[in-house]
DNA sequence: TAACAATCTCGACTGCAGTCAACTTTAAGA
DNA sequence: TCTTAAAGTTGACTGCAGTCGAGATTGTTA
């Protein structure tokens, strides 16, 4: 690497670095790039150079959390445990990290959900690194006969996905409180899992006897 | 109601019906508060006594169109039909208005799903008005056998608009098309009923045993 | 080492969201 | 009708996000 490219992100570093400290100081809102800029003692045109708009500053900052927490999650990863504990590893894991970032997960979500623009291909890598990590849990469950093999991977992520997005919006609402969610959380992965209509029997759900 | 409130509820319908307009033509972010000001005959600051923020403007836009979704789901309403196509025909009429108004829809959402300020008690409202749709329709549905007894119609209806939510968010990010939306919900809807573990047996998944 | 081009840095500038104190209109009582 | 206080209106003003062209720095070639 030469001597420009390590000083850019050395550079970078400083502006990501001293951004964060500020937002976690005075908030979100009053933090100008002005004062960041000055703070880390470059010019106010330079973060722009770096980062395009305000938010993509929360944006780098989240997807080193995000990195942290995919490393997190292969070291926790134990497929000798059922799927439903699993899942609530994996989305515990994240809404903990959250709790220490309440405003940046908050923004960060907001681009990720609901997008401003549709710039696509940057969110997409973290997606593959996302599903590096959930399909072959996922696949596994599936072998085991814990899942349903006729539903697609990318449809089981899904459904997890969905009702974690639920809690954590219910969360940001105020309608759940933070010590509420782990059994949220377990309630309502097992009644996915259960299905929400009456089952045809009651027997242990062990056996299976589906196409394949 | 006095004169003087009449012009003042007039005077708000103006601006709304202005500044709606101008984000249609130009887009939201092109549109600035002096212009629909302007366009709607008053001064700047007038604006802001009727709307706290720019985007409350589109709140007020969307809490309107959200309403008219609600008195157009009561006409809808046809409890004789199986509860997947019940949700279906629910949430497809959602986004239908969505579609209408994809610019409007999401910056509604944004703020709905992970607020900005928990001011709480505005949404409240609308919550009470959509569960009031939704509750007597999952109730029948359950007392019919096609829904689980034991689980709370607040769960109930939470694991089908998180699934809503799922797609809504996979649509603004370009993962799904508009033409795959309603076949996508249906497989969705109809695996959150089935469950995603494998069913116990084969048997018709009418009879049930449950508790009570 | 000199000359040059590519890259990076900078802060003055633009445009807009949101505020506020001065001003205008309304309504109610005398 | 006149007076007055409350309610409503206004646009100049503030602060900040994001732009841009001019200037500084770096790497390259001769």
């Amino acid at each position: 690497m030469s001597i420009r490219e390590q000083k850019k992100k050395k550079t970078k570093k400083t502006i990501l670095k001293t951004a964060i400290s500020l937002f976690n100081e005075n908030g979100y809102d009053n933090t100008s790039i002005e004062a960041i800029a000055k703070s880390a003692g470059v010019g106010k045109g330079t973060v722009y150079s770096y980062f395009n708009t305000k938010r993509d500053i929360i944006k780098g900052f989240c997807e080193d959390e995000i990195e942290q927490i995919h490393l997190e999650l292969v070291k926790k990863s134990n497929e000798n445990v059922p799927i439903l504990e699993q899942m609530k590893t994996i989305y515990m894991t994240e809404f903990q990290h959250i709790t220490q970032n309440k405003e940046f997960g908050r923004l960060y979500m907001r681009e990720a959900i609901f997008p401003d623009d549709v710039d696509m291909e940057e969110n997409r890598e973290l997606e593959t690194e996302y599903f590096k990590v959930l399909f072959p849990i996922l696949e596994k469950a599936q072998k085991r006969g814990e899942l349903r093999k006729d539903i697609d991977l990318l449809f089981l992520t899904g459904h997890f996905y969905s009702l974690y997005l639920l809690i954590l919006s219910a969360w940001y609402t105020g309608r759940i409180l933070t010590e509420a969610v782990d059994i949220t959380m377990e309630t309502l992965f097992r009644q996915a899992l259960e299905g929400l209509q009456p089952a045809s029997g009651n027997q242990p759900l062990i056996i299976e006897k589906r196409h394949e």
